[in-house]
DNA sequence: CGTAATACG
């Protein structure tokens, strides 16, 4: 099975720029989108067609804005849009899809936003939804959740650690909290497999960035530790093109 | 700089 999770940073930008092309040759058996920035309304019903897969969209209420999308070719058991908590969901962040061995969760933690202004909003977020796993973990589910964490992790998970200690995205008491999603039974799959890579995920469209290979890893897979085995390989395909954020692939044994 | 609506990342 194949896992693959793109911030899009616009669904209609991407259509315009044709950049769902690459899907055929991935051929994930599910997508994760994050921050589409649109409503069904907003796109002709063809166009949010991906062929061969099913589609959910969970959009923000806020017009423009996050929303999280999940195309899966194989109908899972059950799915759920947010976590039932009233100002989270109303930034349609969260998409829970139930299989057999695992929820997989896609996820678009908050942005701490111009001036660290809404860092304790997504610091909420994290404490929030650690709550949830640590419920599902204790019932003996396992939990694979991907997306954009909007945290760098360690040093080694963006080009500029120094210069950017004070800047959300890698402030530690953000970082302090992927930290405890570890401590609290997952592993950072690309991380286990690779502890040496300094790869990236995204990068800032200012400054020439990603050509010049400025970037952060912001885009994971945290797998409960009792599924690590089944991870065969994640790949960061750094050159897709189409938004800030590049596709990472999961790729799980049966 | 880019996406999208006048803010946000």
């Amino acid at each position: 099975m194949k896992i693959t999770t793109w911030n899009v940073n616009g669904f209609r930008a991407v259509l315009r720029k044709n950049a769902f092309e690459w899907i055929p040759d991935v051929d994930p058996d599910v997508l994760c989108f994050q921050e589409i920035k649109a409503t069904l309304d907003q796109i002709s019903a063809e166009e949010a067609i991906i062929e061969p897969y099913e589609g959910i969209w969970n959009p923000a209420e806020r017009k423009g804005y996050s929303g999280t999308a999940t195309y899966y070719k194989n109908k899972p058991l059950s799915h759920e849009k947010g976590f039932g908590i009233e100002h989270f969901d109303i930034e349609g962040r969260v998409i829970r899809l139930k299989y057999p061995d695992f929820y997989l969760y896609n996820i678009y933690f908050p942005n701490g936003g111009e001036g660290n202004k809404r860092v304790p909003y997504k610091l909420e977020f994290y404490e929030a939804f650690l709550e949830i796993c640590d419920d599902l973990h204790a019932q003996g589910e396992n939990i694979i959740i991907t997306g954009d964490f909007n945290t760098a992790h360690q040093e080694i998970d963006l080009a500029n650690p120094k210069q950017n200690e004070k800047n959300t995205g890698f402030l530690p008491e953000e970082r302090v909290w992927i930290d405890r999603y570890l401590e609290h039974g997952f592993k950072d799959a690309y991380r286990e497999l690779y502890p040496e890579e300094e790869k990236y995920t995204w990068w800032t469209y200012r400054f020439n960035s990603r050509e010049r290979d400025i970037g952060w890893r912001l885009d994971y897979y945290l797998v409960s530790d009792a599924l690590m085995d089944r991870v065969e390989d994640v790949v960061i395909h750094s050159d897709i093109m189409g938004s800030d954020h590049c596709p990472v692939s999961l790729i799980l044994k049966e």
